[in-house]
DNA sequence: TCTGGGGTCCTAGGACCC
DNA sequence: TCTGGGGTCCTAGGACCC
């Protein structure tokens, strides 16, 4: 089973103040900047979505309530979510704040009518914290996900195996899970729109769809073949990194105020990685210059950290290296590559700290040096051709 | 006063090692 | 006379998801 709540934290703000009820409530950054989280139905009514330009769903939805959201109440209320979904089956794995995948066997297989029973289950949720929901039920992920997607608000799916022609086939290529807004026009390229499109290209011309998806083919064969996996996996959250970023309200290319912000997000990012008792090996910094493109500078280290002080230097070296002077929209500080301090701590104390230490700086040393080589080799080679005595 | 912030995973090239 | 094969790590960029 696939369960996701419906416009999460539009209704979580009626459930805490239910004159809003049945109101376009749009929550979302309320500055000039910002955009939409989420919305209630009655905002998308009027054309208001996920990730449009607060500004966008003011224009068009001008009497819809706009509010700045509360993190903290929609975690505490997730929580609440998760936990009236153990007492159905404690096979959960929590996918975001507000959508899980639960395995079903057992609970389903003592039932004689599925529907009545997720009806209750869907019921009993509304009944207890207020929260809608859409289940989606298959013999895989893949599939109980598509099923979830399908009927909204409040809606029960069941797609089984033999159900794939009949109700994924017609669906946009754009639905298939996975499958994205950049993916869509070069599919579309090959003759694609429909994901039955997909399954019948595989069917006759598979080595053009295997060079399009890559690695990322056998999954989506699989989850047309419904053969992809029913394994719901119960490991709590274990992050591979940890940023922050932030969008100034004006472009800037102020030293000052951009140092300031990097020292914010750093702090934060020190913080985060300690509460969730990680190090991470890799310090990352992220600027969206002013085209809305994304450029990442990061430097690794033998010996990982959470180090506020430190990563607040690197983050800021990076940021003066190849960033200083320039107009940015966004800054942001990620600390990646992290490690459990406890797996590593035998093979630290095996290592003399300096010894890490030098190591590192005879590699930045030679990464430095090969930068500098890099740039006079290339010159040399353009002046040598742009001279035509390339062969000397 | 025009488009957030948190992540995951994949690709691809270069340096380096044996 | 004219350049291996296998592998890891680092770095940058990009697609995608909620």
């Amino acid at each position: 089973m696939h369960i996701d709540l419906n416009a999460f934290f539009a209704t979580a703000e009626c459930i805490r103040n239910p004159s809003l009820i049945g109101k376009p409530v749009i929550v979302g950054g309320l500055t000039s900047r910002g955009v939409v989280s989420t919305c209630s139905y009655e905002a998308r009514a009027y054309g208001v979505h996920s990730a449009m330009p607060i500004f966008k769903a003011k224009e068009l939805c001008p009497d819809g309530v706009f509010l700045s959201g509360d993190y903290h109440y929609y975690e505490m209320l997730s929580r609440s979510f998760f936990s009236y979904i153990y007492s159905f089956s404690p096979i959960i794995e929590e996918a975001s704040i507000d959508e899980c995948f639960v395995d079903m066997t057992k609970p389903l297989s003592s039932v004689d009518d599925p529907i009545s029973y997720l009806e209750n289950l869907r019921d009993g949720l509304f009944k207890e914290l207020g929260l809608k929901c859409s289940i989606g039920i298959g013999p895989t992920k893949f599939l109980a996900k598509m099923a979830s997607d399908m009927k909204k608000p409040m809606g029960i799916t069941i797609i089984r195996k033999k159900d794939i022609p009949n109700m994924l086939y017609p669906l946009k290529i754009g639905d298939f899970f996975g499958i994205g807004k950049k993916s869509v026009p070069r599919l579309n390229l090959i003759g694609i729109y429909t994901i039955g499109d997909l399954a019948n290209k595989i069917a006759t011309d598979e080595q053009i769809v295997k060079i399009h998806f890559g690695k990322f083919y056998d999954h989506v064969k699989s989850c047309l073949l419904g053969t992809s996996s029913d394994i719901v996996d119960t490991n709590p959250w274990d992050p591979k990194s940890l940023g922050h970023s932030r969008t100034f309200p004006f472009d800037t290319d102020d030293e000052y105020i951009i140092e300031s912000k990097i020292r914010e997000l750093a702090f934060s990012v020190s913080e985060g990685a300690k509460r969730e008792k990680k190090k991470g090996k890799t310090i990352q910094i992220t600027v969206k210059d002013t085209s809305f493109h994304n450029h990442n500078k990061s430097i690794s280290f033998r010996d990982p950290t959470d180090d506020c002080e430190f990563i607040t230097n690197k983050a800021i070296e990076l940021y003066e290296k190849y960033f200083l002077g320039q107009t940015i929209r966004l800054v942001g500080v990620t600390l990646q590559n992290l490690i459990d301090p406890k797996d590593s701590d035998i093979q630290m104390s095996l290592w003399n700290y300096e010894e890490y230490e030098k190591e590192d700086e005879t590699r930045l040393l030679i990464s430095e040096l090969n930068r500098k080589m890099k740039k006079p080799k290339l010159m040399r080679a353009k002046e040598a051709k742009k001279n035509g005595d390339g062969h000397k």
